[in-house]
DNA sequence: GAGCGTGATGTAATCGGTTTCATTTACGAT
DNA sequence: ATCGTAAATGAAACCGATTACATCACGCTC
């Protein structure tokens, strides 16, 4: 009758060693004479032994896991971010879990920040509870913030990005510039509007409500803007507009272009974020390129440094953004 | 001076019973009596205790999360699988773990079927080594599948699937269709061109090699497309296309755009998978809808079901698809 | 009143590793 | 020859739960 799964206690007995040595041969080798180290490699070959990891984990009271919460798993912008992750996650010995904050329910929340579930929090929702999270495992937030949550944080500055799009337009000779809002209180959308503000102020542009639609980041909120600033007057709406993400931008070109206008001839646009698909589409859109997947790798190595106790500062890494001309601005026509 | 965290036995010592009755009162009320229970909760609200999963996990030889093997994090098609997979694992009580097989090294792929890292597997990447997943612990396919292993799949008919868009291409009144295939060697470029010359040779159409084309799912490759397609003569190549994806279609159309040519009218173009930006490019884009959060929900269950030992049949699921009629296709010119 | 089934609980083994502490051995220094 | 020290290893405690088995009290049957 052949045992299910070889543990360490039989690796020891054909090694001839006690399972202490086993174990020190396997995490720390130089602790073992070269001869003892042979057997016990030989042992496990001969038996297909494998770690348990639970009963590592639990020894060492941690459980190897990093939790990443998201609000939107479906959304491609969050998947990126992920993606870097998962990138430096993986080489580090750590497993990426994840969980859609909109997808569990209320009561799983407090969970999350629970030692026993992961050794640490990786927060792409900003619209979180900070009762829920407050000081039980290390945090990093990244993109969003949880405001009042102390933790580093790894984001672009919003505002400025927001300004380099609109001193874009500015540059071009447009007057009348417009803005797509992001989602209400969320917190990218108001360091947007502040920074499309900045911007028309410092050019002594005019600041007007009626060039301000209100969004939620999605394509289709993108296309309701469309269809208000169609309905205004033409003389007085913008002819350029800066949305707070790219997929309100081709929401917003899309529903232009049914209507037999023409981007940028008619309208200047540019978006946020610079995910993959703009690049394409027709015309390529301009845009704020967020570095995603450095986002990504850089919060989870901040992560992993808390971890390990080293980089104690609760500093924010500020990265940078780049403004990416396409074809959809242009100067507006006379 | 205050214990870390309190356990179980700080629990049982304030109610005044054993271990193994608070164990009990928490996962098996019905066990005990009113009195003691009463005596546990309070006990556990005093002391904050909350339960730590590794130990149990330990005890129950299991991880409670399952794995998610994902070719590429990155890209939005795969994001939202994993959230119809993540809102059934979590109301179950299992983790969502996830892996990107590009990123992790060769030499970390055989530690993906290792039951010490989780408890089950889905596999979204059809490229993987079978060897490398033989026979460990429970595995459900989703979309793609991988030739030779033996596991239940969720998926689709890619096959008939691309029938129905080249029928419809066909129904226009196209003779000279094209295809642009999807990464060579991949399960779904060879179902789906399968699908593509069915469809040709049930209505006597056709079935050239000069119309078809190597793309490999990206935006790039349908753009690449484009120009070989734009540098065949009017007269012979093919009036309209079924990409392998909508990735490809966009970036097809993007290029045919940018060379002054105008979708429908030039060409038909119908895509495949129904990602969210596509209705709202211009033209919007006809395409066959896979109904991606159902696969991830199905393949999640029927993993779930593996794990209680229900299910046993190792049928696979097919979920229908849709063909989406948008703007992109239109009768050829005359 | 003896025997027995049932319900509630405790004792201790167990899951599979890691780590402290003690022991043994070898070797160089005095 | 003696002592001190370092290297190699084993015994056993430990991480924090679960659970098989034992025990005890109670009430019912004949």
């Amino acid at each position: 009758m052949k045992k299910y799964r070889p543990n360490i206690s039989d690796v020891a007995r054909l090694a001839g060693v006690s399972t202490a040595t086993v174990s020190r041969a396997l995490s720390n080798p130089s602790l073992v004479s070269e001869a003892t180290r042979e057997a016990v490699r030989g042992a496990i070959a001969a038996t297909g032994y494998r770690l348990n990891e639970t009963a590592r984990n639990l020894r060492h009271r941690r459980t190897g896991g990093i939790l990443a919460l998201v609000p939107n798993l479906a959304n491609p912008f969050f998947s990126q971010i992920l993606s870097g992750v998962a990138s430096v996650l993986g080489p580090a010995g750590y497993n990426l879990l994840i969980a859609d904050t909109r997808t569990a329910g209320a009561d799983r929340l407090l969970d999350y920040a629970e030692p026993s579930r992961s050794d640490g929090l990786i927060i792409l929702d900003g619209s979180l509870p900070v009762s829920a999270l407050t000081g039980r495992i290390p945090i990093v937030e990244a993109c969003e913030w949880v405001p009042g949550l102390v933790a580093p944080r790894v984001k672009i500055d919003n505002r400025s990005a927001a300004g380099l799009a609109v001193q874009h337009l500015a540059d071009l000779g447009h007057v009348r510039i417009g803005h797509v809002v992001g989602p209400a209180g969320n917190v990218l959308s108001v360091a947007r509007l502040a920074g499309y503000e900045d911007a028309l102020r410092s050019r002594g542009l005019p600041l007007v409500q009626s060039a301000i639609y209100q969004g939620d980041f999605s394509l289709e909120s993108g296309r309701a803007a469309a269809a208000l600033w169609l309905q205004q007057p033409q003389e007085t709406r913008p002819t350029a507009l800066f949305l707070a993400s790219d997929a309100m931008a081709c929401g917003f070109i899309g529903e232009v272009q049914r209507h037999g206008l023409t981007v940028p001839r008619d309208v200047s646009v540019v978006g946020f974020d610079d995910i993959e698909l703009i690049a394409h589409i027709s015309p390529p859109l301009t845009t704020i390129r967020q570095p995603r997947t450095a986002i990504g790798q850089v919060a989870a190595e901040r992560l992993l440094n808390r971890l390990r106790s080293i980089d104690d500062t609760d500093e924010d890494t500020i990265l940078p953004v780049e403004l990416i001309i396409r074809a959809s601005t242009a100067a507006p026509r006379r």
